[in-house]
DNA sequence: CACACCATGTAACCTGTTACATGATTGT
DNA sequence: ACAATCATGTAACAGGTTACATGGTGTG
């Protein structure tokens, strides 16, 4: 139970509605999590059905009538605990680190492929999130944020997510360039 | 479906028993995924069935009977399939950023816990991955290795799991001393 | 004699993904 | 008119976690 939490993590920044928070979640910015829309929508179902959010319906004249949603006293008194309560480490999951594992043994030019895209959307996703940390520090330079801008939650979470693309991104243009090398010298010369 | 590629890939290394992959998946060295010994055991049946791999049956005096699988023709074929299709890119789901993101609403001294928690063991995981490297390259330095020794594959995930967990740790130790820093001075005088 | 390690599984449950569905409005 | 965006859901399925189960061997 863990998208549970992180929707009423992600409430605390003010209401928003299903869309808006697929907008938040989704692949653009998931600075500290991801969930699909339907998986949000149907999170968001039991979380008001739990009561530990509530939602207001909003008329809109233009756009359809939506809901937005804010963590009650509940919610966040679960949030509490929750923060509160020990939980497991995180792991790397990632279908591309398996063919790199395998690419001893099976065609090296589709991986090499998926490597240079990844790098890319790696550094798209860069690009995101430090115009999302410069929004949020305002006009104020990193240091001073950290010493005493709020939220600073957010700001944590973003400057992970920021550093793990990075990583992700100088890992994978290494790693390309490396199988690269590595396929036009097939046969090194034992000397 | 994917821990089913990753465990045909971590065969590629060599003959495993169900419990050996168990101590490669768990814990200490996931360099490229993660896996419940159930679980494994569980896939490993499943690829069995689907004679992607082979179990032949290791009798010991002094320990009990164990299986060694390797991955047979069809298994590699499977792979080969894998490594060149395309895969959604990975994301960090992990319920301590979810935590800090909320440190602004919630306690932060169990929080800060934590993340020292998870300093240590992310150094520690560093250590095992950095001796996994040490052991792969044998007396050839980085440099050489990645240009010519084999298995090249485990030894780029593996890098990229050090990096991660070092990531990981540096993350920890700054947010904790800064929730620190920020809890002794709750009200930052304005200027 | 108890604890840790080797060795392997099953069943129930929870979570997350994919596919299916609908409908209004705004911009090109 | 067509595509994109706003807005919200349901149903079936795949994948992963937790709990339950068992039994032999070596070490302190």
């Amino acid at each position: 139970m863990s998208l549970r939490h992180a929707v009423l993590a992600a409430l605390l920044s003010g209401e928003y509605s299903g869309y808006q928070l697929t907008k938040a979640f989704d692949v653009g910015v998931a600075n500290f999590w991801y969930a699909q829309p339907q998986q949000l929508y149907l999170e968001l179902s039991k979380l008001e059905n739990d009561g530990l959010i509530s939602g207001r319906e909003v008329v809109q004249q233009t756009r359809p009538t939506k809901r937005l949603f804010s963590v009650t006293d509940a919610g966040l008194a679960e949030l509490e605990r929750f923060a509160a309560a020990t939980s497991k480490p995180s792991f790397i999951r990632d279908d591309l680190l398996v063919k790199v594992q395998a690419v001893d043994h099976v065609e090296v030019a589709p991986v090499i492929e998926q490597l240079d895209q990844r790098a890319a959307a790696a550094a798209a996703k860069v690009e995101i999130l430090d115009k999302l940390l410069r929004r949020f520090r305002g006009d104020l330079d990193e240091e001073t944020f950290l010493r005493d801008g709020t939220p600073i939650g957010p700001y944590l979470t973003c400057l992970r997510g920021k550093r793990f693309e990075q990583e992700h991104h100088d890992w994978c243009v290494r790693a390309a360039a490396l199988l690269r090398d590595r396929a036009a010298r097939p046969l090194p010369a034992p000397r």
